[in-house]
DNA sequence: CTAGGGGTAAAT
DNA sequence: ATTTACCCCTAG
């Protein structure tokens, strides 16, 4: 009965679509016992993917949600569907003839949409997915860092003007959110293997799942508005514990919430993330003085 | 196990 | 009303 329905997530999508790349459309059991894909689809069957494939593919074809055979009046396609439409982003194209399994098909995207009369400027992608994707299909060991990430998504698909600074902002966003892991200059995606039973029960409830899990070691605070984090710093360590806890707290919200402003602006010019910057900056080293006076504080989740 | 044809029901 | 995650079934 109820399959609570469970969208795929982008790592997901990513996974399916680098392990078609990497063994082929059809060997849905070899992708998923791939040790390089196993992480991320582990709660996939070999159908889910062969499905999610078949939606991928279907949506991003045509018009259609096909049901193939149905006269249907459909809606009234304004144009023809010129093969070389331009707006593309296409398709893996060529692939300077390696092996070149099967062209990844699904590759749409909200691209998509219609260029009818309008609509001109919407082909953000949603860079997430791109860097996933670099990262699940250049499989450094130790994961990758910036400037491979930006040379994989430049060299096979389109780079705007602002490409590095959007790239630099979204990195920092998902390594703060978890969803990466940085290491040494160094990103990875997160391991997925916490929860193990989504099936067809609970999920919520991580509503408390990493958040800002910095690694603040040694520090990475040195740059920017140091001063600033100092003289708040000092103030913190006037406090009471109590207000101290609190003023903490209240940083982390703050960060998180200007992480996820910067989040919304990075498209086009965020200026807003300076200042989540700035914010996480802060809220980390307000972690870390806290710990380092009482370290009974643990507010840190799971590793 | 896979390709597909069908179908259901949950999200949007 | 359309999408989309899942399911079921059958022939290779």
């Amino acid at each position: 009965m109820g399959a609570p329905k469970q969208k795929w997530t982008q790592e997901e999508e990513a996974a399916l679509k680098a392990g078609v790349i990497k063994h082929g459309a059809g060997k849905w059991r070899t992708i998923l016992k791939d040790p390089e894909f196993s992480g991320v689809l582990y709660l996939r069957s070999n159908v889910d993917l062969k499905d999610k494939w078949r939606n991928m593919s279907v949506m991003s074809n045509g018009w259609g949600s096909r049901d193939k055979s149905r006269l249907a009046v459909k809606r009234i396609p304004h144009i023809a569907k010129s093969e070389e439409n331009s707006l593309a982003l296409s398709s893996t194209v060529v692939q300077s003839d390696e092996e070149e399994i099967v062209d990844a098909k699904p590759l749409a995207v909200s691209g998509a949409t219609p260029q009818i009369a309008a609509a001109p400027k919407r082909s953000i992608v949603r860079l997430d997915n791109l860097i996933m994707e670099a990262i699940t299909t250049l499989k450094e060991p130790g994961g990758s860092n910036k400037t491979t990430i930006a040379a994989y998504i430049e060299e096979k698909y389109w780079a705007p003007p602002d490409f590095k600074r959007l790239l630099s902002a979204k990195l920092k966003y998902l390594a703060g959110t978890g969803k990466l892991v940085k290491i040494k200059r160094k990103y990875r995606i997160a391991p997925t293997l916490p929860f193990q039973d989504r099936r067809r029960n609970s999920m919520l409830l991580l509503e408390g799942r990493q958040r800002i899990s910095h690694k603040v070691n040694n520090d990475d605070i040195n740059v920017l508005t140091k001063s600033q984090i100092d003289l708040e710093l000092a103030k913190l360590r006037s406090m009471t514990p109590q207000e101290a806890a609190a003023a903490a707290a209240r940083a982390v919200a703050e960060a998180e919430a200007a992480v996820a402003e910067a989040e919304e602006a990075a498209r086009e010019a965020d200026v807003a993330e300076a200042d989540a910057e700035v914010a996480q900056a802060f809220a980390a080293a307000a972690m870390k003085t806290l710990k380092g006076r009482n370290n009974s504080q643990k507010m840190m989740i799971r590793a």
